[in-house]
RNA sequence: GCUGCUGUAGCUCAGUGGUAGAGCACUCCCUUGGUAAGGGAGAGGCCGCGAGUUCAAUCCUCGCCAGCAGCACCA
């Protein structure tokens, strides 16, 4: 007999060998009809397990939210099943459980078409309504290799050999189907139900490897029932309307066009948020003991030989012939012979440059370098998406040149300083993962795993909770990533905290300790923001255009219901103005309605009506974003609550 | 870079083997209207680029370029 302690706490005796379904039945028939699966000692597990010693038990309802992942998986196998049912040949890989959904990878020639999607579903539907029981069973290595040769799904047998000798090859069967898996499932693909939906079709790599095979991956979302298939997919929709590229396009914020791929032309609306961010961020850097520098845009590639980036980085770098071009109509405009140059693909060779001009002493340390460098990175075309990922970017870098001891503090110094930005901008929803060395690295091991010690105390001293994201690192040292989510769910990567033993050695950095002697400076390499561009892209998404006050492009519009309030509404703007408000004027012949419609679509703060009774009067109707009545206001205190109101937070701070 | 899809007016999108349409935006006219679209007229297009098939191509075929989604890579 085996004790089975249940979640109430009661425990009762079965026979060696129970399974999860006879003792969800014995209990009642309408909780087993609900039971999709079970947890036995906390681990999800089929509800046909054979319970061997004693244990807990739970089990899980279709309703669950645990259940949602058994749902997602279930409904992959029912995909695969569906797919090779109507393209007998396909060869099928994996299919995991994703966020929201699911993915199937399929190998064939024939691409999946949109229309494919639809018939699959259909098909989808016909095996959830067949409800084969989903079996397992063990094979050997042998007998599973042998029988997905025999069927020719190569893939499969690569997948049998990859599980470790440890662990059992399970099989699952659906029907006359079945699949190499890890498990669980539910009890058969009845359970998967029909609120599912194909989504998307990609190519994806074999193993996520680039040299391997493209493989078609089926996309699919799946839930409990049909209201949360719609809540999600209305979800997708709403989110899609905050898309940084269609808002940058509303709000005339900035373009991009064909002859400068992946560069961005930011148009006057769009360069007042970031000369505001700038102004802003210079503050900071400012407070807190930066010295700002300007470093030259081409170098020669020596330094980047030097400095490891022409080894490492040489891929993603825009490489330019210090020659005069020809200007023969015939024959080559560069020799091909002339020495190399590179534009900056980052800032840190040229901050070293700086730091070793004259002796430094250790008095010196921490010296925190701050440049607003532009970048050049030549990024893969398929790699680029508006402003979260371009080929010319503007960081808010910074370089800090410190002794090993000063590492903790430096780094609680800028964790610091990255929450108090963050917080100002209004973006919250952070995570924390360190990423180390990579497969592509410069400096040895002794020295990483040093560096990445370092960076793990230091995070943990300041009480940072952080992931591990293995082999993520930069190449020249470990870094703590700071990643921040799109609209539509997509994480990015924007602020940035590097520890870099590896530099300092290359272009032999050094200062003069107490002792009297050279040393290495560490260098940790830092940026806020990341790049004015994805900050900016990810700060429009994350208010859908409706920036803060002090952020908006334009702050305020005087909008005129007749044209004898026209002077009045002039002398406002520039009142408004010369208090530093962005304000503009709307006198055109256009009703109030007409007006109000427009700026409020085109996510102006405030409105400032000003009518034949404000003229008379000296006041101002206010409207502001979002609400909908309006209220009424005299000049001079409309005007010097708009001020306090447009203060940037830090100003604000400093005020208060 | 890889796979798939897409490319028609500034924007959003219809459409056809016989050289093109709508709404919004734009210009002009009428309208001075009280808080999310007042009315009318007009202008605007190498139908992404190049080749091929055809009497004829925006439409069919191929190549290229770009955009989008995903992958790979990354701030």
């Amino acid at each position: 007999m085996i004790k089975v302690t249940f979640p109430d706490g009661a425990v009762r005796d079965y026979a060696r060998g129970t399974t999860g379904t006879t003792i969800v039945e014995g209990i009642s028939r309408s909780l087993a009809k609900k039971t999709v699966a079970m947890r036995w000692n906390g681990e999800l597990a089929d509800l046909s397990d054979e319970l061997e010693a004693d244990g807990r038990i739970e089990f899980v309802l279709r309703d669950d939210d645990a259940a949602l992942e058994l749902i997602r998986h279930d409904a992959a196998h029912v995909l695969a099943e569906a797919v090779q049912e109507l393209w007998p040949g396909t060869q099928v890989t994996i299919g995991p459980v994703i966020e929201n959904g699911f993915y199937y990878d399929f190998y064939r020639s024939e691409p999946f078409s949109e229309d494919d999607l639809r018939a699959i579903e259909k098909k989808m539907e016909e095996i959830v309504d067949r409800g084969a029981a989903f079996t397992r069973e063990v094979w050997s290595r042998d007998e599973a290799k042998k029988v997905f040769a025999s069927k020719g799904e190569n893939f499969k047998v690569e997948l049998v050999d990859a599980i470790p000798v440890d662990q059992q090859v399970k099989i699952y069967k659906q029907g006359q189907w079945f699949d190499l898996c890890r498990g669980p499932h539910m009890r058969s693909t009845r359970d998967v139900g029909k609120a599912f939906k194909l989504t998307k079709v990609a190519g994806a790599y074999w193993r996520g490897d680039s040299n391997r095979e493209v493989l078609s991956r089926i996309y699919g979302t799946a839930w409990a029932n049909k209201e949360q298939l719609d809540q999600y997919l209305t979800m997708i929709e709403e989110a899609e309307k905050r898309d940084h590229r269609k808002i940058g396009r509303e709000m005339d914020l900035f373009h991009f066009q064909e002859e400068a791929l992946g560069s961005v032309f930011w148009h006057p609306k769009g360069f007042r948020i970031w000369r505001e961010l700038e102004a802003y961020i210079r503050r900071q850097l400012d407070a807190d003991g930066y010295q700002e520098v300007k470093t030259p845009q081409l170098l020669d590639n020596k330094l980047w030989e030097k400095s490891g980036h022409w080894g490492k980085f040489r891929e993603n770098m825009f490489v330019v012939p210090d020659e005069i071009p020809s200007t023969e109509d015939d024959g080559p405009i560069v020799s091909g012979e002339a020495n190399l140059l590179a534009l900056k693909p980052m800032n840190c060779p040229a901050h070293v440059q700086i730091f070793k001009q004259g002796i430094k002493s250790y008095r010196d340390l921490p010296l925190r370098m701050a440049e607003f460098g532009c970048c050049h990175r030549n990024e893969a075309h398929g790699a680029l998406h508006g402003l979260l990922r371009v080929r010319q970017m503007t960081q808010d870098d910074a370089h800090i040149f410190c002794r090993d001891d000063q590492v903790t503090d430096e780094t609680r110094r800028f964790l610091d300083l990255f929450a108090r930005v963050y917080g100002d901008m209004g973006m919250t929803k952070i995570s924390y993962k360190l990423a180390t060395r990579p497969e592509q690295r410069a400096g040895d091991d002794a020295t990483w795993d040093r560096a990445e010690k370092a960076l793990a105390d230091a995070l943990t001293a300041a009480g940072v909770a952080f992931d591990i994201a293995a082999g993520d690192g930069a190449f020249y040292g470990p870094k703590l990533e700071f990643h921040l989510t799109d609209a539509i769910g997509r994480t990015w990567q924007a602020g940035t905290f590097q520890l870099d033993y590896v530099l300092p050695e290359r272009l032999d950095a050094t200062y003069v300790g107490e002792d009297g002697a050279r040393h290495r400076p560490v260098m940790l390499h830092r940026a806020v923001f990341g790049t004015f561009e994805r900050f900016m892209g990810l700060l429009i998404e994350h208010y859908a255009g409706r920036l803060p006050l002090w952020l908006a492009p334009v702050q305020v519009v005087v909008a005129t219901i007749v044209s004898d309030a026209d002077d009045y509404a002039r002398d406002v703007v520039a009142r408004l103005q010369a208090n530093g408000i962005r304000a503009e004027l709307d006198t055109r012949n256009e009703s109030i309605n007409y007006k109000v419609r427009e700026h409020s679509v085109g996510r102006v703060p405030f409105i400032f009506v000003a009518g034949r009774r404000e003229a008379e009067e000296k006041t101002l109707s206010i409207r502001q974003l979002g609400s909908q009545g309006q209220t009424i206001k005299a000049l001079d205190e409309a005007i010097a609550a708009l001020v306090a109101d447009a203060t940037p937070p830090d100003l604000q701070r400093k005020a208060g």
